[in-house]
DNA sequence: ATCTCTGCAAAAAGTTTGCAATAAG
DNA sequence: CTTATTGCAAACTTTTTGCAGAGAT
């Protein structure tokens, strides 16, 4: 139970491919060149999966690299949110953190406000009944979000240590 | 049409009493005192309603005193946070809103990302669906927050000109 | 009087940007 | 070679904080 810190990480391997596929057409058409800093910040991305914020992801780069800067990083990271590999996402701590998004389907999260687990889920009814409210009030959703915070299982029995975010 | 920008604004007369208790038991429990800024914030934040930034609720206490620093806005929104009076959101906009929450039902909010109006909704059978997903993963739902981002019935015949929120 | 508040300005925290040096194609 | 990229530091944005003076009870 403690290893799944997240669920929704590193993605499987047939994913590797498609994903290098997306960044490199996207480097390509704009004229983006591929450098060692830039690679070693994806790579890590994917490898560690799960929702980093800029400082830990900086932080794991910084391992291999130590001269990586955070600018650095925030381009990456934006770089690959606008080829669509990464999502940027906001769960009110303060900070922007990334998931990996290549060949995911949408999903949600259930948050634990105690120790800072993030479980990833996703529920076609729930979904289908969004797009009913929206219909009611005349809107068109092009995408949503829902975060269920709360408490895990493991923090519903108060002894485990807070941890946080992986 | 146009009117409705908000819903869910300012609170009916009967509410204003509510709410009234609600802070001052707050404040004399806290041993908080009432002041003419602390007043004149709270006042023109539940007068506007909406989903205000502090910068908005800011520009609008100024023009009752012009002297009311950022700062005290701030300490007073995060206080009307702590007694639940108002809730903080975050809709990715990069600050935080606050809308008034008392006596209210918990709802959720309908996006317009165009015109940026914002629509508040409430869907019973969609929260008993969040907490059997809960379950089923072992969580405990205490709040969640779910967003539905889309054009609005005006906003998806192009015409009307895009208003920034109010 | 006493203890809380306010305004101001400085400090944080997170993110962005300008620029000269450096690396990729 | 030419153009994009990097690291660094300075700039920005939003929010917080320390402090001395002002205000509330």
């Amino acid at each position: 139970m403690e290893e799944v810190r997240l669920v929704g990480g590193a993605l499987p391997v047939n994913e590797q491919e498609k994903k290098e596929e997306v960044l490199n057409r996207y480097m390509e058409q704009h004229g983006l060149k591929s450098t060692r800093q830039r690679s070693l910040i994806i790579d890590t991305f994917f490898a560690i999966g799960g929702h980093l914020s800029v400082e830990e992801l900086w932080s794991k780069v910084r391992e291999q690299d130590a001269k990586v800067s955070v600018a650095t990083v925030y381009r990456t990271m934006k770089l690959l949110n606008d080829c669509g590999l990464a999502h940027a996402r906001n769960f009110g701590d303060g900070q922007t953190r990334y998931e990996a998004a290549a060949g995911r389907e949408h999903h949600d999260h259930l948050i634990c406000t105690r120790c800072g687990r993030i479980v990833e889920f996703e529920n076609d009814r729930i979904e289908a009944m969004q797009e009913a409210v929206a219909r009611k009030h005349g809107f068109t959703v092009t995408s949503h979000k829902m975060e269920l915070y709360g408490l895990c299982k493991d923090c519903q029995r108060q002894p485990p240590a807070p941890k946080t975010e992986a």
